[in-house]
DNA sequence: TAGCCCAGAGAACGTTCGTTCCCCTATAGT
DNA sequence: ACTATAGGGGAACGAACGTTCTCTGGGCTA
């Protein structure tokens, strides 16, 4: 095994176990079983725990985001639709059976306040999200679209983090719903 | 000082640290020396870290929704307003200096998946939260209260983490806005 | 074949943390 | 005044964790 397969094998072990059971929660040597990689690989890729959570959540921020883009657009609508299809995706990913809510939410709440690091990336990938949804809507004819955006931002998260704790993929209608009622006020 | 004093100063200190760092990054050693209660006395009111933890939350959980009660009680104002002043007390809370998101939220991300009774403490304070939400959109003439309810959460649970990560308080005014969309649209 | 280097396995180290134990003092009851 | 007891301070313990070190074997080169 060289280099980059244990660097993909160890980031695919700490989205698994990260995101499952959080991040304080799993030692590097339950990583090093999991992937199969050894501690000295380990240490040479990621010379540190932290700089392995850092990565997991890039490479997460970008995966989550590329394919809430592509099933947005793969559904082939008009621009107002778009926004409702981000909906859709969410209620498929609630629906995914280890699905326990935004790993960048439980992050923040986890080492928020104690990493920098993780602050950051966090804060990165809900700019990111806020933007993509700032995309979408300024396709359409709205009223302040910076605030639409922001509304259907404050939608995604409230519904995931929702979910997340009713075990209920239902929120995800329900924020579809609420978007929908946001669209047909912003129209003018 | 006496096993009840002891107790409301562990918990005070608890709230404070575990509310600002995190669970798992707050040791026993720094709750001793905030609260000033000895070890010995420490472990005669909560005989495990765990025990403590889930009182915290739980005194939390009764005096939270206390004030948010209180605050929409003392406007005195119509039910549909009643509704709408719970977006005015999010934004005080989210103004407050040390605001940090929801402590269930982020107790949840944290240890929520290793420790079931955090789970359960975080699930029941939620429930409480829809359950008072769902007992203001009671005395309203709407269609499918219940889902109105649980819209109305969705935005308060959004609006609460939103306002963390982007540690930007103007989030309670978009959920207002988008309450008050839901509120007139559901109104028959 | 001999020498060299890299990688794997896992022992070892130092620290941190939750929890328990020990010792000393101060006080209350007789 | 003496003893019994509870409480405070803090050392000690055992486990867990992140990180480093050591030993060993195997393949590559001269």
């Amino acid at each position: 095994m060289d280099t980059d397969e244990a660097r993909v094998r160890l980031l695919d072990a700490a989205e698994e176990l990260f995101y499952e059971r959080g991040i304080q929660a799993v030692g590097i040597d339950e990583l090093r079983s999991t992937s199969g990689v050894s501690l000295k690989r380990l240490y040479q890729c990621f010379p540190a725990k932290q700089q392995l959570v850092e990565e997991y959540l890039r490479r997460r921020d970008d995966r989550w985001r590329a394919r809430l883009a592509a099933y947005v657009t793969e559904q082939g609508v008009p621009p107002e639709d778009r926004v409702l299809a981000v909906f859709d995706w969410l209620r498929t990913w609630f629906d995914e059976p280890n699905f326990r809510g935004c790993a960048f939410v439980n992050s923040y709440g986890e080492l928020g306040a104690t990493e920098p690091g993780i602050a950051e990336v966090v804060r990165a990938h809900h700019a990111a999200v806020r933007d993509y949804l700032a995309g979408l809507v300024a396709d359409l004819q709205v009223r302040e679209p910076g605030e639409l955006g922001e509304q259907l931002w404050l939608l995604v998260v409230g519904s995931a983090t929702g979910a997340a704790i009713t075990e209920n993929a239902a929120m995800a209608g329900r924020a579809r719903a609420t978007a929908q009622l946001l669209l047909t006020a912003a129209r003018r």
